[in-house]
DNA sequence: ATAATTTTTTAGACTTATCTAAAAAAATGA
DNA sequence: TCATTTTTTTAGATAAGTCTAAAAAATTAT
């Protein structure tokens, strides 16, 4: 007997990625709200989906509960996930688009199904790490190397970091921090933080910039 | 006012690209059973989405009388030819996969839709002019060179060639030819016609080989 | 604890692309 | 030419994914 592998649809793995992020920073089960909002659709056409999900038993649903992923649910989320970081990671590197170019051309790659053709990607790109934006990319079995990150907004007074990664991919926020010099792999340095509005004020490379907390809270360095 | 680029499905992409193709061999308009044997589909669903494209304006339709694409249609079928072609030959150069398997993943990387990242691809790749098959890539205006190619079949005794492409791009074909060692680029000489089957005895790199009818007039030579 | 609010689900409808079966038109052939 | 065959179109159904509006459940607030 012949065993088919279990084709899901551009749709469904993405409300698949999306579950995998949203429980990233939930830690709970992840509520059909929420995952309306990510997705922008309705909160119906999600409750419609999240029952088909069951049903292939990639995702645990009980009604009124959220969702969590099941393991195999997991699974393809990090796939696809690996997928759209290892394009990115491409389209950097490769074909000199930048940072803040990416994100939208990937969303379309990461549905790209052959799983040869990533891992040549992968050998091709020399097995990458992180991808343009720091995130970390997950090796062919789905392990994913994660460094403690922590964003510049719980600095002290005097606390020096390297710029590893963001958590706002938007272009708007990513040409911002460009224009302010704060890439991946920048060394910083927070010399205060405003008592006033806690807007925080560092150096990067001799200058001296000011940051709203909001900004702080989305920048992720080492210590 | 706001005028927003038509957007196409994937399933009219491919329409588009299947009655791109017939054309090229009918010279006339393209029948609905052509197209629907070439998408492996029902003559019912190709009347449909005929009707479709006839309302966007991308084909020239009257009932019962087949179809030409417009000049919109063309383009748009051009486009997604050059970006087969560039894939597959980002494939086999960059990821090093073999000129038998690189097909069907094109037929997916193809609908990417980006025209930025195509180009760049295209730079990338320091603007190839023919794919892994010997096909010529459209230019980003969708200028395509062609050169006079003619089928081993057509020619006499004696005369000799290049190979420089094929008709037949299925992996069963192309693994055949890589045995027997005629691939790209490879010089031959036509030494006999079988009288009996019409089958051609040649020349490769000083050994012989035969070829059937059929094979001989699915591989294309310069003289 | 119960009323008000918010979240989630259900019910029913719409769109896209597909299908089968039957009807209509075109092509073929005696 | 007129009957037969082939091709194409129409009609009506189905599946996937979405929507709005209304009902049901859960949460929050008094």
């Amino acid at each position: 007997m012949i065993r088919f592998v279990e084709m899901n649809s551009y749709t469904e793995e993405n409300y698949l990625k999306s579950i995998y992020h949203l429980s990233l920073s939930n830690e709970e089960s992840v509520s059909t709200n929420s995952i309306a909002a990510a997705l922008n659709t309705k909160a119906a056409s999600v409750t419609d989906m999240l029952k088909k999900l069951a049903d292939k038993k990639l995702i645990n649903y009980t009604k009124y509960q959220g969702v969590t992923l099941t393991e195999e649910g997991n699974g393809i989320a990090i796939n696809i996930v690996r997928k759209h970081r290892l394009w990115e990671y491409f389209l950097v590197e490769k074909l000199n688009f930048k940072w803040d170019e990416v994100h939208e051309l990937a969303e379309e790659l990461e549905h790209i199904t052959s799983a040869e053709l990533v891992d040549r990607l992968d050998k091709f790109l020399n097995f990458p790490k992180y991808d343009p934006h720091g995130d970390p990319i997950p090796d062919n079995t789905g392990r994913i190397k994660k460094h403690e990150l922590i964003p510049i907004s719980a600095l002290k007074d005097g606390d020096k970091g390297i710029i590893m990664g963001v958590r706002e991919h938007t272009p708007v926020f990513l040409q911002y921090l460009e224009k302010m010099n704060l890439t991946i792999g920048k060394h910083i340095q927070l010399i205060e933080v405003v008592a006033f509005d806690a807007s925080v004020i560092l150096k990067v490379n001799k200058e001296t910039v000011s940051l709203s907390r909001d900004a702080a809270k989305n920048i992720l360095v080492t210590v």
